[in-house]
RNA sequence: GGCGACGUACCCAAGUUGGUAAGGGACGGCUCUGCAAAAGCCUUAUUCCUCGGUUCGAGUCCGAGCGUUGCCUCCA
């Protein structure tokens, strides 16, 4: 039952302890930029996330996680002619940047709780964080890490041999191919840490700083702020695939170089959500949002369990098919689950006890969700005393995080003009036709209702209707 | 150009050190119902992109090919 974890750095499963003296796991992810709303596709990476949080705490570990929040408009290239996304923000809507930081970083939150996932120990505000980043910069220049050109204090990556070691990457064909603007730069691999207002212009964020007034480079943020809150050396950092080369590649060598210490043990990286020919994922403001299958009568927690049904480390094809298969899978999941609220005890039987093992040995061999998944429809099915059922499924839930322990919450689509008091009169005029057997004149107000988009169920208990 | 990932039924997807294809959804069938819907039950890949190789045995290892796709620029 040892749990194990895919760590980037080696390329390889290593298990996972904890050093001596350590009381809680330390966990930095990289958080959002709060630019714009979040769509579906970042929201995968939090997701895995939360799976990895509740695994180490099914396992016993206390957990101190610290997510990011990325409020200070980094400019989208290294050169001085990128746009500022902070800034972009807040002309698209018409806000101060502050307030687009604001607005965004609640929205983002807000899909957190809707996808349950469990709040960080700490949220971190990179412009909260500006003389911890300028003391980081300090300490690499007096350590002869660094360089200045006319537009900022830059890494100098040539001293710090092992940079190309984290990504695997081959330095020499990385110029060849790469799309980098050299600027004044020594080597298409070092990044700025400082970088000066332009002399003609006000920045809308920039603060005073040892080398003039500016801004904190694109990645000097998490280096310190994870420095702050959880020391020098980490034991886990995550974040999506796509950062491996540079964002992450660039916090190891100016930690690293800093601080002569390594900087995470375990490195961990969620792989994309892919949408497929779906035309509305790249267009601009059309990508899709926890809001936005709400509207379409989507549960958040469909969502989540979509994601549950793939492993974190394969690409994931969105669908609108497959986000429907797993809310009919959730809805069946609360079948079977709803009737055991309220019923558990313990899990002591030989067969029940073999579930709660199997279950944990899935979520500990690097985050087997679908398998773990699998064990839970598997159990469902198997002759088992309710209240263990019961016990297991809340269990489970622990890590699952579908709220299996309470009823199911339903999102009808947005519609407007439902008039409820002719369905209700539609439906007693059938009633009534019913009892007379007059099944024609029946039918024909179900197909009626039909054309209104109701659908209609007779139970014991009456007449049911729904979108 | 460099570095990667993926290709398993209609759809999503698991498959640990090679041993004879999890699970979910849809479909279909049955039960129930005036008929539907709902609910319950059952069923669904001699086969894992192709071709070679290793092996008693390969989805699982090796080689080649085809296809899809990501990163290398802010990006989860």
């Amino acid at each position: 039952m040892a749990l194990q974890f895919y760590n980037t750095a080696t390329r390889s499963k290593e298990p996972f302890t904890l050093p001596e003296g350590v009381p809680a796991v330390r966990i930095y992810c990289c958080g959002p930029t709060v630019y714009h709303f979040a769509h579906i596709g970042n929201l995968r990476t939090y997701i895995f996330e939360d799976f990895l949080r509740r695994t180490l705490e099914y396992y016993g570990f206390a957990v101190n996680h610290v997510v990011n929040i990325t409020d200070v408009g980094h400019l989208t290239s290294d050169g001085d002619d990128g746009d500022d996304k902070m800034e972009k923000g807040a002309l698209r809507t018409g806000k101060t940047v502050w307030e687009v930081a604001d607005y965004y970083t609640q929205t983002f939150m807000k899909d957190w709780k809707a996808l349950n996932i469990i709040e960080p120990s700490i949220w971190c505000k990179a412009t909260d964080h500006i003389q911890q980043q300028i003391q980081l910069v300090k300490t690499l220049e007096e350590k002869g890490y660094t360089y200045r050109t006319s537009d900022g204090i830059y890494f100098d990556s040539a001293k710090f041999p092992r940079y190309p070691d984290f990504a695997h990457l081959d330095v020499e064909n990385l110029q060849q191919g790469s799309r980098i603007e050299m600027g004044e730069k020594r080597s298409a691999t070092d990044f700025a840490l400082w970088k000066f207002s332009p002399k003609d212009q006000k920045r809308a964020m920039e603060w005073d700083s040892p080398w003039g007034i500016g801004f904190p480079g694109w990645h000097i943020e998490c280096s310190a702020m994870a420095m702050h809150h959880l020391g020098e050396t980490l034991d886990i950092h995550c974040g999506g695939s796509d950062h491996i080369r540079v964002h992450h590649t660039n916090e190891i060598a100016q930690s690293e170089c800093a601080t002569g210490k390594p900087f995470a043990r375990f490195w961990m990286h969620g792989e994309f959500l892919r949408m497929g020919s779906d035309k509305m994922s790249k267009s601009a403001g059309e990508f899709l949002t926890v809001s936005l299958l709400q509207e379409k009568g989507f549960n958040p927690l469909d969502y989540r369990l979509f994601a549950l049904t793939s492993h974190y480390r394969n690409y994931l094809n969105f669908t609108w098919e497959a986000l429907e298969n797993a809310r009919e899978s959730l809805k069946s999941l609360h079948k079977k689950t709803d009737v055991l609220i309220g019923k558990a005890d313990l899990i002591q039987s030989e067969l029940a006890l073999r579930f709660k093992n199997e279950f944990q040995e899935a979520i500990g061999d690097d985050l087997n969700m679908p398998k773990a998944l699998g064990i839970l429809n598997s159990m469902l099915k198997e002759n088992l005393e309710e209240s263990e059922k019961a016990a297991l499924v809340l269990d489970f839930d622990r890590v699952l995080g579908l709220n299996l322990g309470s009823i199911r919450e339903e999102y009808a689509p947005k519609q407007e003009n439902v008039d409820v008091f002719k369905i209700d009169a539609l439906i007693s005029l059938r009633n009534e036709a019913r009892k007379n057997k007059n099944w024609a004149e029946s039918d024909r107000i179900r197909d009626e209702l039909k054309s209104m988009n109701i659908t209609i169920k007779d139970g014991p208990n009456g007449t049911e209707w729904s979108l």
